[in-house]
DNA sequence: GCCGTTTTCGGCCCGACTGTTTTCAGTCG
């Protein structure tokens, strides 16, 4: 767990625990804890009170040993005295009695099984009781030999789908989430900026790309002691389980929790040279290669050479410069025309967060978020926004509390006082409307027209084929009163893939018809893919970044959806809501 | 287990789809 990476200096274990037990873990626990009372066929009432408090936990705002010492988690909504005290336990201890406890009572393997999409506790007990299969190995096996094929109302298909989703869950394990990763690194490289004789530690890798997945942390290091000494060091790095070297300044550790981060060592001199190989990815580099080969330079991993004679780089805009190349962000190190773009002057100005003035896409209780109007507007305006969309769910969207026209006419009215009270910040009246079956948008004329702007998402029926998907999303867009398109592939990143849609044909009709295309900033989704964005750019499709926040912490989510912009090549002309109130409703408004 | 303008007990999200079966259990969003 993060907890024993970031376990850098010496302290207690109850405090280093405490400090680094960090909410999102704490979380985890109550996950776990549903996860397991799932299995053994609990109220499943509980089992959401669990759930929630879990949410509760990892959304929470602020400092949870704070909150529990003055009383404000205890009152927290879906905190109850049980989950509380479990809390107290974890953050206090490290460990969660219960936790334990049910794990004695449950093979761990069956709790793993509920990841694997297509089983649920139905099957896994059923498996178990049977076959008496508890581990996800054996779960394969069977399938494979035909054992589960044979169980009472599984069959042929059932068998396939189980292996496809052993499959997608193996390959999905050797990445982790870019906001979980860059959590990690950021833990990693302060606990390392500590070690004696290193002057500047540096994430690079793909999360200071900002990829939306992430296979390794890279972290360098800038010293002035040998880099034997300091793997000496490291390998007493609390929570280290192994490392391996690979040649004299590079190693990789692996730690407990079978995460594993490389590290790179780099002299002063070199650091800019190092920094740029520890960064770039594979293609990036061999276009940088190619390029520094044409000026009469190498660039090996450790240094640049002329010829024979070594060139000091000790930061990047030096290495770059040296080639004749501007400097490059490291999000466009991609090996995508960036290296020519940086010899010719053609770099973009790409977005940065001071440019958006309007934020898009949020959930308040109404639906399924867990803020008020008020609560969401006042931490927009504090996050210096000028204006914010509320979009709560459709009706269609049963499961997440979707808004009947009646529900819609309430939160107008409130919104309609939130902005008579409030100065800084102007809320608009948004939906996240459903893209039905047919293209048809979940409301009428008559609801949609009251609102400022409206979201399309497709939510239900991903298995649709290529075509009629696409049909159906085309259709949505012919609707006047839609906006944006709400994360455009439905994908949910290391955990479904995409539906089936023909992106450049939405693209095309995006800009024929002046609908927005979303960049869904959730770190679940980032929701156009960076990769066409470059495209939709150049077809003249808008592009919107929504955070999809479902409460005040989800705000920050807009910095992924930056990052994925910057990916894709995007500046604040591309972006729908980089544009000011009037300019942004203009937007919304001509197609009525 | 949590919550409350239905407040200390009784209710809490449900409809659609899939793969199985031949009427429906399990899964998902």
């Amino acid at each position: 767990m993060a907890a024993d990476r970031r376990d850098g200096d010496g302290g207690s274990t109850v405090d280093s625990v405490s400090a680094f037990m960090d909410r999102k873990a704490v979380a985890q626990v109550m996950d776990q804890i549903a996860a397991f009372l799932e299995l053994k066929g609990e109220n499943p009432f509980r089992i959401r009170a669990f759930r929630t408090a879990a949410k509760a936990v990892g959304s929470y705002p602020g400092d949870l040993t704070q909150a529990l010492e003055d009383g404000s988690l205890a009152s927290a909504k879906g905190v109850g005295p049980a989950t509380l005290q479990i809390v107290q336990e974890v953050v206090n201890t490290g460990r969660a009695t219960m936790l334990e406890e049910l794990r004695e009572q449950i093979p761990p393997g069956l709790v793993e099984m509920l990841a694997i999409s297509g089983l649920g506790v139905g099957k896994i007990r059923q498996i178990h009781d049977v076959l008496g299969i508890d581990s996800i190995p054996d779960l394969e096996a069977a399938a494979r030999d035909g054992r589960l094929a044979r169980l009472p109302r599984f069959g042929q298909k059932t068998s396939e789908n189980i292996l496809k989703g052993i499959a997608f869950l193996r390959q999905a394990s050797a990445f982790k989430l870019s906001h979980h990763a860059a959590d990690e690194a950021a833990g990693l490289r302060a606990a390392l900026a500590q070690l004696p004789g290193v002057t500047q530690a540096v994430v690079a890798g793909e999360v200071r790309r900002r990829t939306e997945v992430v296979r390794e942390l890279v972290i360098v290091l800038v010293a002035d002691a040998p880099p034997s000494e300091l793997f000496k060091r490291l390998s007493q790095f609390p929570g280290v389980h192994e490392f391996a070297g690979q040649d004299e300044r590079r190693l990789t550790l692996r730690f407990a929790g079978g995460a594993s981060a490389q590290i790179v060592v780099s002299t002063l001199v070199n650091a800019g040279a190092v920094l740029v190989q520890a960064t770039g990815s594979e293609a990036h580099l061999q276009d940088l290669a190619a390029h520094a080969s044409a000026w009469g330079f190498s660039l090996t991993g450790a240094a640049l050479w002329r010829g024979s004679e070594f060139v000091s780089t000790p930061d990047e805009p030096r290495l770059y410069e040296a080639l004749g190349l501007a400097w490059i962000p490291p999000e466009l190190r991609e090996g995508r025309g960036e290296v020519a773009a940086a010899a010719g002057g053609g770099l973009p100005r790409l977005l940065e967060r001071g440019d958006l003035r309007g934020f898009l896409h949020c959930h308040t209780h109404y639906s399924d978020g867990s803020n008020s109007v008020e609560q969401l507007a006042l931490a927009a305006r504090d996050a210096g926004y000028e204006y914010i969309g509320i979009t709560d769910h459709s009706q269609a969207a049963a499961y997440a509390g979707g808004l009947k026209p009646d529900d819609l006419l309430r939160q107008a009215d409130e919104i309609d006082a939130v902005n008579q009270r409030l100065e800084g910040i102007r809320v608009l009246k948004g939906v996240e409307a459903d893209i039905l079956q047919d293209g048809r948008i979940d409301y009428g004329s008559q609801v949609l027209e009251r609102l400022d702007f409206v979201i399309g998402s497709v939510h239900s029926r991903f298995n649709m084929a290529e075509r009629e998907m696409t049909a159906r999303m085309l259709a949505a867009m012919d609707n006047p009163f839609l906006t944006i398109i709400g994360h455009p592939t439905g994908r949910l990143l290391l955990s479904r893939d995409p539906y089936g849609i023909d992106l450049e044909a939405v693209i095309e009709r995006a800009a024929a018809t002046g609908v927005a295309l979303e960049i869904n900033a959730d770190p679940h989704r980032l929701d156009l893919d960076w990769r066409v964005l470059p495209d939709a750019r150049a077809r003249g499709a808008a592009i919107s970044i929504g955070a999809d926040a479902h409460s005040v912490a989800g705000i920050g989510n807009v910095e992924y959806g930056i990052g994925i912009a910057r990916k894709g090549w995007l500046g604040p002309a591309d972006v729908l809501n980089a544009l000011s109130v009037d300019e942004f409703l203009t937007f919304a408004g001509r197609r009525r």
